[in-house]
Formats: C-alpha cells, structure tokens, sequence
RNA sequence: GCACCCGUAGCUCAGUUGGAUAGAGUGCUGCCCUCCGAAGGCAGAGGUCACAGGUUCGAAUCCUGUCGGGUGCGCCA
C-alpha cells in the first residue's frame, strides 16, 4: 500500500496533468488549517506563477477535476487559490482496514534493495562509556531501526576507538608501574598469559592516570608516542597485552550497551583495518594522491571553491604514526569490500564535521568510496541544567552506566509515588522502572532536532507527564489492557470505522506514520517520529475519554472500536520500537 | 582572524525546499473519575519568531548587515 498523501498526490497530480500542467503541482499534505480541511494541496499558488495566470483560476479547474473522484467528501478553494480536501469516511475506513492487515503498517520501501553501514559507536577501549556516547548510540540505534524498516539491508557498527595514542598511553602506563614486566621482555618469545593483567576496573584508573601524566609532560607523551608506533608495527608484548585491553573492554561495552537495548552487528574497531592502511597508502602515493607536507604523509583535499581554509587529511604523521583519519579512510575502504554499502553514514557529534569532511573529500578523490555515498548526521551536545557538557556534582564525565542507574532509581520512585506496579513481583517492577527509565531517557534525547545541542535536565524529563517516554508507554500499555480485557470477555474485533470527530481524527494519525518514516529517514531524524508517536497517542486519549469501548453495548460498533485499539497499538508499538523504546506489558 | 550552526511563549523545545490565524510540553487559572488505567481529557491566559533593512502577491523560513550564544580551524580522537 501507498501512503496516503502519496494516494493523494497522485490524484491531484493527474487533475494538473490533465490541464497540461506537470503532475508535480499535485503534492497534497496535511492540512495545516485541521479546523477547514484534512489535507491540502498548495500546487495551483505555484503554477500559477509559472503560467503568470491566476491561481485561483488554475485552482479552480483542478477543483472541479478533483471534485469527481468518489474519494473526496469536499473539495474547497480557499485564500489566494489553497485547494482544500476531505476524504469521506468510508475512504479512510477503508485505508485503516488496509493498514491494520499490512504487517508493515504501510511503511515505505525506500531502502529495498539498498545496503548501508551505520557508524554510531566509538566508544574507547579502556575509557569507560559517558553520557558523550549516549547521543550517538540512541540516535544511531534509532535511525538503524528506521532505516531497517524501511526496507534497506543495514549494518550497525559499533567502530571501536581501539588503535590510536591512547593505546600507546595505557601500554606505557603498565609499562612504568611494573605490572606486567612479561609484556616489555622483548627477549620473551611467548605464549604469553590467557589472563589478563588488568581488569575493566584497572583499565579505568589506568587510562585518566596516564592520559594526565602525558599533558603535563612531554617525555612521558614521547613514550607513548612511541608505544603506540610499536603497537601498530605489531610488537608480540604490546599486541598480547592489547588484546587483553579490548577483551577486557568489550565485556564492559556490552553489558552498557545491552542496558540501553542497543546492539551492533560489526563489532569491528580501527585496529581491524590496521592492515589496509600500508597498501592503501602505496596506493595512493603511487597515483600521487599522498604527498609529503611538513613532514607529514598528507592527502590535500582543498578545493576551488572553499571559503574557508581546508587543511589536509594526514595520513601519516611525521613520526610515522597513523592517524584517525587514516583509519577512517581504510575503514571506507574495508566496508566497500566486505559490505559495498549504498550509504556509509556516520553518527558522529557534530564537532567532527570538519574531520568527516576531510576524510569524504580524500575518499572520493581518490575514488576509495566504490557506489556509496559518505554521509555525516552530526548530533549536538548534551548539556546539564547550566547549559555546559553535562557533569557530575563533583564536575567529573558523568559515566553513562550512573546516569542510567539514576534514571531508573527515578522511574522507580515515581512508579511508587503514583502506587502504580506495587502488587507485582519485585523482579518485574524493576524490569519496569528499568524500562519506563530508559524510555524517559531516550525519548528526552530523540524528540529533540538532531543538531540541537539540548539541556538534560533529570527533574524535569524524569517527571513522566506531558511529552516523555512514560506518557507513551503509559498510552500503550493502556490500549493492551483494554485488548486483553477484551480477548478475556471473547469480544470480537472489526475493521475499524469512522463515525466520530475522534475517530476520524486518530485514523488521520494513524494513515500518516508512513509518511513521519519517509520524512524521518529522509532527514535523518527521529525526532520526526517522537512528534508523530506522541500527538498519535493523544489523538487515542481523545478518543479514549470519548467513546466507550469494552462497555459499548452494540456489538458491530464495539468491535469496530476494538479494531480502531488494535491499528493504534500497532502503530504506537511500531513507533516506540523505532525509537528503541519497549512496552512493558503492564505498569 | 576565517568558517559553520544557533537566537521562536516564564522555562524546555518543534516548525525553516516561502503560503491561511506561528505550535507542543511544562508552569499558571478553571472544569472532568457512580463507566474500559486521571502518568489522562477539555478549556483559558501567555509570542515585535534577537534587531535593522531587502526580495515577494505573501517571510519565523530566502538575501544583506548588526548584536548575542555555541562550535571548528595539520600531526589528539
């Protein structure tokens, strides 16, 4: 099935072709006047321009067109030549019945026979994960979701920050305090230990350690230079002990991740490209791409038209070492091998957008990228309650596993406050609050615009009325009790009708989730679909306060209005699961 | 210094390929549980869309400038 406005638009699109106008004219959308008209089409205002005739004359012959097809209950000219339209009852009955049979709730198929990979990791090895990776990881997920259901093939990669100077930091750190002496013998010739000599803990106290020692001092910074160096020239000591790091790591990274129900499929990090980087550099100075600047191995990417100043990407710094950079550009090499993705698109804070362009421009100069295309949705900071970088009391990172931690305490709080769940057993009450937390927590993130930084505030979206997470849980889960009561009583359910303002409102909701998909993917925005799921859920509290439908006593209407549940669960659940919320099944 | 992003209701934010009376949540004021879950519903007050020009039949949206805020600008990631 097509969506609605695409139904709409095609009618109108062929009113204009038939009076030698290009069906483009036809776009049909909501109406933004809902008290005049439920869609409206705006075409005649811009081919009147173009013909220089009046539009309420062009508007006019598309009106009468329009006015035959049996779809349309009115068919209107208002203002300077708007086209307004309603459809008949029976028309969006009928498109709510189709819906409510499609196990894809109409949802576009943009993405058939398209692949991409999706960048919305970067967690660091041996750092543990802040709240600076939560926007990343929530958004990605999001749009992994969306895309996924829009019919592409996709890859979520977690991009591990597993190869860079840090590594060399940690390594010398161990190095200096002796703890592992095994790992720096270079006269030792292995195996070495299967266990390793830190633990997620030591790595934590480790890294800040020797990430401070080097700001300070430039003869410590010099060794971990030179760590690193030897790391990335594979010396057997540093590369066991390496591996210890990132085993060590994952296990952390999982358990954050798995709480905030995300997953990836490429659990690949930068080291695993590590190999691409020499011939993908012969390559590139064979083809005089690469060249030598100050030392350095860069790849210019200035271009004619810049208005600022491009500098280049390096590729090799003058020590040697391999950059980010680097690794991003033999990653897109590595992803059109093993995926040959449509889209390569990275969710990556916005701060970097200078990097990414960089490294895009060297990628298709050196045409590196295959058929994809290189995309950055950049995402703004997240800051605290005094519009700084979000921190903790003390000022410290805030770690992302004690914000999780103070969500649900919170969501537990409220959930007690309110007396809601307090007769269940104690094991599902904390999957609840577990739940409804994470729900506040990502919803708060999602329902603002992409690039926007935003303030997170944890007393206020922790509050779980107005537009949260909880508020459309709270909807969901109040539909599924009404479903259930019903399937307990053995009532029927129907294809949905209209026969109330309520009603008619809530189909209208409900035959537009295909179009917040489309609009959502094509602008890389989940907050698209936060204002569709929540403005959906208080068109079904509308109704809800409206109508009565377990206590309905004509059977036909009642079971029409349990199809009318049914089709805004469906699409509430849809929605939520886009979002990377879960339902629970009661609250 | 140069470049990019932003400035919308008391607060937090949507809306920006130009279109009708600029929206939501929150807070504030009323009303609604003898009936399916009131974390809800209904109604009201609240805005020179930073400011000044310009383009247009029409500008929060496009252009120019000013003020204010954020971010980025070769060997960190």
């Amino acid at each position: 099935m097509t969506a609605l406005t695409g139904e709409l638009s095609a009618i109108a699109g062929r009113a204009f072709a038939a009076e030698g106008m290009s069906a483009a004219f036809g776009a049909v959308q909501p109406s933004d006047r809902p008290d005049l008209a439920q869609f409206q089409c705006n075409g005649a205002l811009a081919a009147a321009r173009e013909l220089k005739a009046k539009p309420r004359d062009v508007a006019q012959k598309i009106a009468a067109r329009l006015a035959a097809d049996p779809i349309f209950a009115k068919v209107e000219i208002a203002g300077p030549g708007f086209i307004n339209l309603d459809l008949t009852d029976a028309a969006l009955a009928e498109r709510a019945g189709a819906m409510a049979r499609d196990e894809r709730l109409g949802a576009p198929e943009s993405g058939a026979g398209k692949t991409m990979v999706i960048d919305y990791g970067g967690p660091n090895v041996a750092k543990p994960m802040h709240v600076g990776h939560l926007r990343s990881a929530i958004i990605g997920d999001s749009l992994k979701r969306l895309f996924r259901a829009d019919g592409w093939t996709v890859f979520g990669d977690i991009h591990l920050g597993d190869w860079g100077l840090q590594m060399g930091q940690l390594i010398s750190e161990v190095g200096l305090r002796g703890i592992a002496p095994v790992y720096f013998d270079e006269s030792y010739k292995g195996p070495y230990p299967e266990e390793s000599p830190v633990s997620m803990d030591d790595l934590e106290e480790l890294y800040p350690a020797a990430s401070a020692a080097c700001k300070t001092d430039p003869a410590r910074l010099e060794l971990a230079r030179k760590a690193t160096v030897e790391l990335q020239a594979g010396r057997p000591g540093y590369v066991a002990l390496w591996k210890h790091f990132i085993a060590v790591s994952e296990r952390g990274l999982n358990r954050e991740y798995t709480s905030l129900g995300i997953e990836f499929d490429l659990w690949k990090g930068e080291a695993s490209v590590d190999p691409l980087i020499p011939p993908m550099i012969e390559d590139l100075k064979a083809r005089g791409l690469a060249v030598e600047s100050k030392g350095a191995l860069v790849v210019p990417v200035a271009e004619p038209g810049d208005k600022k100043e491009m500098p280049p990407l390096i590729l090799l710094k003058s020590d040697g070492g391999a950059l980010y950079g680097t690794t991003d550009l033999a990653t897109i090499v590595d992803r059109v091998k093993s995926q040959n993705p449509d889209l390569m698109l990275y969710v990556v804070d916005q701060r970097q957008h200078g990097h990414f362009e960089q490294v895009f421009r060297a990628a298709r100069k050196a045409k590196l990228n295959g058929s994809s295309e290189l995309e950055h949705a950049g995402f703004g900071t997240m800051n605290g309650p005094d519009g700084k970088p979000f921190k903790t009391r003390a000022g410290g990172v805030m770690r992302l596993f004690d914000l999780i931690a103070m969500t649900t305490d919170e969501a537990r709080n409220r959930l007690a406050e309110a007396g809601l769940a307090a007769e269940y057993p104690p094991e599902e009450q904390d999957d609840i609050a577990r739940k409804v937390g994470i729900a506040a927590l990502k919803f708060a993130d999602l329902s603002n615009y992409r690039l926007t930084d935003y303030v997170f505030d944890l007393a206020r979206f922790t509050k779980f009325e107005g537009k949260t997470g909880p508020y459309l849980q709270y909807a969901a889960v109040r539909i599924r009790s009404i479903l259930r009561k019903a399937g307990e009583e053995g009532f029927a359910s129907a294809p949905p009708l209209v026969r109330s303002p309520e009603e008619r409102t809530l189909v209208l909701q409900l035959l537009a989730l295909p179009d917040a998909m489309a609009s959502a993917e094509d602008k890389r925005a989940p907050n698209i679909l936060c204002e569709y799921v929540f403005t959906l859920a208080q068109m079904f509290s509308r109704f809800y306060s409206e109508h009565h439908i377990l206590s309905e006593k004509d059977a036909e209407l009642r079971a029409a209005r349990l199809g009318l549940c049914g089709l805004a669960f469906a699409a509430l659940e849809k929605t939520l699961d886009l979002l990377g919320i879960e339902i629970p099944q009661r609250m």
